[in-house]
DNA sequence: GTGGTTACTGATCGGTCAGTCACAAAGCAG
DNA sequence: CTGCTTTGTGACTGACCGATCAGTAACCAC
């Protein structure tokens, strides 16, 4: 490295950083468990013993993932309140809700944040929900400036959003997915 | 068999029975992949091998626990709304609130649900979920005779408990979870 | 050049686990 | 008893996968 100044990112750190984007992606479709680590590290370019050299094991690697997941989510929720002009809390709400859901059009962070929950029997995954969701419920607060009870449903809301996600549903496949899907457009 | 009569129980039904049960108890903890068959096996008192003569595989053992879990789910609600005198389709609806909260004191049939929605992308675990939601939506439906966008707002609910379950969410973690597991009881 | 650090990989190992198969034991029919 | 069916298992295997390690290539300082 030439410049070694503060804040400087070795290639080395680069790396990590594109490995989680790729591990982001690919975690996203079968989970922990189910995803080897050179699936990651083929959708990465590198080789799986680069990978492991970079984290700290599988799990490392799978909470890194995670907790970009939810920077991402924040961030998200964040940008969409400061782009509107809504002014009392229930329209910002609203308009987190909207951005939530236009989420579902990327399916990764959503389909993520169930593998995550999911592998909380994992002590450091679920500590990494924990911090996920801290950091998601603190922006929804703050940004919103809506009363808790409002954020819960919104939470609430959200995760039925994962639910129909992850299993796939159709309003075509019948009454009861209508139900659920109702006002969560379906885009294929 | 003995007395080989329509609908008479043979042994092996029995033991497809005892293993079932102890099946989803034990995917429970873990979920379908983190889970060995042989674990099954020994909570049930059995040989893995047996496991495998009575049920299609690891999978189609696992989607008999979610069947199974689906199932009782749903009589759980049913029965919830037929013990209380409630009149109008809100009460019905809180009545059947109530019941599921109270089904995160044995966690099994909440932690089982996620985990089957995590391995929505095996197809018969998807088809067992659909099944399963189709059979609680409508039971929901029908006893407690809400409209559905009362019965989505008892289905989000439902998914922000499978959240505070999992994540084994504490007031106590902060203001933040605290907003998220307001009125939801967490007794340890 | 030489010495040192860093980026990266091929080869491999050890363990786990889904699934199979040949076989045993128990019941029952005749 | 003999033969057939059903319940049940021990022993095995083939494959996969997480993790390691020795080693190589590139870059840089001097």
């Amino acid at each position: 490295m030439t410049t070694t100044g503060a804040g400087f990112r070795s290639t080395a750190e680069e790396q990590r950083e594109r490995i989680t984007v790729a591990a982001l992606g690919v975690f996203a479709d079968k989970g922990l468990h189910a995803t080897p680590v050179a699936d990651v590290a083929t959708a990465a370019g590198v080789s799986p013993a680069y990978v492991f050299r970079l984290f700290a094991g599988k799990v490392g690697l799978f909470v890194a993932a995670v907790d970009r997941c939810y920077e991402q989510v924040a961030q998200v929720l964040s940008t969409a309140v400061r782009a509107g002009a809504a002014e009392d809390p229930a329209a910002r709400l609203d308009a987190m809700t909207a951005a939530y859901v236009e989420l579902i059009r990327d399916r990764s962070l959503i389909m993520i944040q169930v593998h995550a929950q999911s592998a909380c029997d994992v002590p450091e995954v679920r500590d990494a929900v924990h911090r996920g969701l801290a950091r998601v419920v603190e922006t929804v607060t703050r940004d919103s400036g809506a009363d808790p009870v409002a954020v819960q449903r919104f939470l609430a809301y959200g995760q039925l959003c994962h639910l129909v996600v992850q299993a796939d549903l159709d309003p075509a496949d019948g009454g009861w997915a209508q139900t659920i899907t109702a006002g969560i457009a379906h885009a294929p």
